[in-house]
DNA sequence: TGTATTTCTTAATATAGATTAACAAATAAG
DNA sequence: CTTATTTGTTAATCTATATTAAGAAATACA
């Protein structure tokens, strides 16, 4: 499912790239920080070579993974950008990065859309976005922590070698330990 | 943030319905099924007056509910009707309920948008229902049972008079019982 | 290359929430 | 109105995952 939304990702990639008036292409290295929570000038940023993630520290000082953005993936924090609240997300590089980096916003995007098509590739774009964290919420919800680690393996195959395992524990909502003790377990 | 949703949903109303050139205006009763798990012919249903939720069974039977959706909302299984693949959710009714059919996907509704205040409505809607999953995702991962109790009381302060306490259970993802005790902490 | 730091594993213990069960309260139905 | 059904409560027990701790392995760093 991640790998079809990836193709799609790349499918509308020009179409989506077209809209950017202003394209800043940068370069950031492993470790870098894009975003801070907090923060308030907010932007989105495709990612065209490297691996960002976003994040949330809580109360505790807990870390909990919100989305990879390999090749062909956007980050943002959607929510803030178009409220023009402070940012609730970090982002950062977890691989040295090339990417482009986009000023407006969503919504004032919108206005420079010329064809129905840039329409449709964006509204996919979104559309996906929900799809797949509607089945996020769904399999936190009802699955275990083995399936739902089961699930990413099949949903993100090429992350798996690219992450260390406490990022992927992260992003399932697990501890480190726990998620070392389910791989112990699937091996038998 | 629910609430500033609700309103969202209210103000772009007059905009999201203005696209949908057929119409249909239904009434259902009370427990009546709009879409079954596996469905094919998949539609969008907009709440004027009532309720609808929308959930799915798990392999051991247990129902997940993935929304509520009173007056102002859409209830959607988005990724089976943009996909044309068969209905992960089901819809039904929590009171009796009268709404709108939407039988157009998404994507094919781009295609009449005849103003930038559509798309911008639209885009909007969308960019609504990313935010309020990525906080339930959030939440999900991070909060105990009783911090996602708290949230849900604030956020939809109105549903909780509406529907019984196990459908609460259901949406935040434990069991009636562990509610129950929940809510008998919190009255100390 | 050698040392420091981070990551991973294993195991013991603790805990939130699930399960089961039995009953009370509320709601629906005849 | 009366009974049947659904919903909510309480409590005992069970289980998945968290926490803590310590050592091993891998990686980064000097």
């Amino acid at each position: 499912m991640k790998s079809s939304d990836k193709e799609m990702a790349n499918d509308t990639r020009s179409k989506v790239l077209e809209l950017k008036k202003i394209i800043e292409t940068k370069k950031v290295i492993k470790g870098e920080v894009l975003q801070k929570q907090g923060d308030l000038k907010i932007k989105s940023y495709y990612v065209k070579k490297g691996l960002l993630r976003s994040y949330t520290i809580d109360d505790k000082g807990k870390e909990h993974i919100f989305i990879f953005a390999p090749e062909g993936w956007i980050v943002s924090d959607m929510e803030s950008q178009t409220k023009g609240s402070p940012a609730q997300l970090f982002i950062d590089a977890l691989e040295d990065t090339e990417l482009e980096v986009i000023e407006k916003n969503i919504l004032d995007q919108t206005s420079s859309f010329t064809s129905t098509e840039q329409t449709k590739a964006h509204t996919l774009n979104l559309v996906n976005r929900i799809s797949t964290l509607q089945k996020r919420v769904l399999l936190l919800m009802s699955a275990s922590a083995k399936e739902r680690y089961r699930d990413f393996l099949i949903t993100y195959p090429n992350i798996i070698q690219r992450v260390p395992q406490k990022m992927v524990a992260s992003y399932l909502g697990i501890t480190p330990e726990a998620l070392s003790k389910i791989r112990g377990e699937m091996l038998k």
